[in-house]
DNA sequence: TTTGAAATTGATAAACCGTCTCAAGAGGAT
DNA sequence: ATCCTCTTGAGACGGTTTATCAATTTCAAA
C-alpha cells in the first residue's frame, strides 16, 4: 500500500512542476519532517543517521529547503540556527517569557489570533506563521 | 552638562549592578545606536568609522549585546544577519513579514497589545517589551 | 592624585551555520 | 536497458559572530 499523505502528494505535484525527482532521500526526510512541529537542519542531522549513516548534512540543508518552496514547511530564524517549521501542524504557542529568571510559559489566545489574522488581511498578507514573545517580569522575580 | 537621556541612565543603572564599567565606546555606540529604529552591527561598524577609526567591530558585537541584555536593544535575526532593534525609540511596531521576499510591513494594533496585557496579567506577568512577527505571502508573492 | 585590581578594548584567530562544488550515483521517460 | 538529467555526499568555502589575549582604561580606595 503506498503512502496516502497530502504532503507527500503535495511534494510529489511540486516535483513533478519543476522537473525535480522524487528521491530515496525525499522520501526519507519528508516523513521524518512530518514527526516534527519544528527542527533544525543539524537536528534532522542526528536523529537520521541511525537510519541512514550516509547522508549528508547538505542533503538536509537542500531538502528542507525545498519544502518551503513546495510550502511544505517554513524556514524561521530562532537565535543562531534556522528552525523549519511544520506548516501542516496547528498547535502554536505564544511565549511570556520572564528577565528576571528565564521562565517560560506558554500560552494561547485565540482572539489575538483572530486580530492577527485581520492585520494581515488588511494588508494583502495570507500568514502561515507567527511568532508571539512577551517579555516581563514574573511575580516572583517582581519581589 | 551631562546627558540626560533615559537610556543612559538605564545602561548606568544596569552597569552598576553587574561591576560593568562605563566606557567612551559604549557612549559613542550608545548615543549612535538611539539615533537608529534598527541597525546591524557591520552597519554601524562603517558608521561609526568616521568619528573613531579604532573602534573594533568586536567591540560593536560586544556592545549591542550589552544593549539587549540592559532591555535598550533586541537582537532580530532575518536572513544571515542579526538586526538590533532600538525597543525605547520605536514606537510599538510588530512586524509583518514575506517569506517569498522578504517585505517587511509594520503595523500598530492597540487591541492587541490589550490583550497581551491581560494574558501577562492573568499569569502574574508586568511585561517590558514584546515581540510579534508575523509571517506570511504578499498579494505579489502569491501571483 | 596616585595606585592597583578588575573590566574593556582592538586585532585577529577561530567557530559556526549554511551554501557551493563536483565527481559519482540514481531517477525515470523513452 | 539506455541515456540524459537531476541528486547526492563529502568537503571546501564564505559571511557572520564569538573567543582569545596582551595592552589599555576605568574607578574606587588610599
Amino acid at each position: 500500500m503506498n503512502k496516502t499523505l497530502k504532503e507527500m502528494d503535495v511534494l510529489r505535484q511540486h516535483l513533478e512542476k519543476h522537473q525535480l525527482k522524487l528521491t530515496r532521500q525525499r522520501e526519507l526526510i519528508l516523513t521524518a519532517f512530518l514527526r516534527q512541529e519544528h527542527i533544525t537542519a543539524e537536528a534532522m542531522y542526528h536523529q537520521l543517521a541511525k537510519k541512514d549513516p550516509h547522508l549528508g548534512l547538505a542533503t538536509i540543508y537542500r531538502t528542507l529547503n525545498l519544502f518551503c518552496e513546495a510550502g511544505i514547511a517554513q524556514a524561521r530564524h530562532f537565535g543562531t540556527q534556522t528552525q523549519y517549521d511544520n506548516i501542516s501542524h496547528k498547535g502554536h504557542h505564544d511565549h511570556l517569557i520572564c528577565t528576571g529568571c528565564g521562565t517560560i510559559v506558554e500560552f494561547e489566545n485565540c482572539e489575538i489570533e483572530r486580530l492577527q489574522e485581520e492585520v494581515a488581511t488588511k494588508n494583502g498578507f495570507v500568514i502561515q506563521t507567527h511568532r508571539l514573545e512577551l517579555y516581563g517580569l514574573c511575580s516572583r522575580c517582581r519581589h
